[in-house]
DNA sequence: ATTCTCACA
DNA sequence: TGTGAGCA
């Protein structure tokens, strides 16, 4: 994992914060997290930390919302999008072990 | 001061 | 989804 993509997950912003910089009340977003939208950390004391994926998130919940998809829908939006992710992510391992393994083939048939 | 949970004249 | 109460 790359250390931007670490960094993105870092969840420090505080409430406050993350109300600013999507225009939702806490409310609307302690009500995505209760429908399993989002999975902000907990900090001292009980309070949310969201991460900047997690920003990310609520502005995408935003337009599918203004789009007209439910909770629900959404819900099994990100699911599918992580699925892909995933099986994109297993393609290109498999494709760079297929790689290697030819470029190893060569080396040991150029020694011989 | 800020956020949290829970309940609802 | 909003609002107010009572905590931490």
């Amino acid at each position: 994992m790359s250390s931007s993509e670490l960094q993105r997950n870092r969840a420090v912003l505080p409430m406050s914060t993350v109300r600013e910089l999507t225009l939702l009340t806490d409310r609307q977003i302690r009500y995505y997290e209760q429908h399993e939208l989002i999975t902000p950390q907990r900090g001292k004391g009980g309070q949310r930390r969201f991460s900047l994926n997690d920003i990310d998130r609520l502005l995408q919940i935003k337009d599918y919302l203004d789009a007209g998809d439910s909770t629900a829908d959404i819900k099994e939006l990100f699911a599918k999008a992580e699925r892909k992710h995933q099986s994109q992510l297993d393609s290109e391992n498999s494709l760079r072990r297929s790689l290697q393994d030819e470029f190893a083939q060569i080396a040991r048939f150029n020694q011989h």
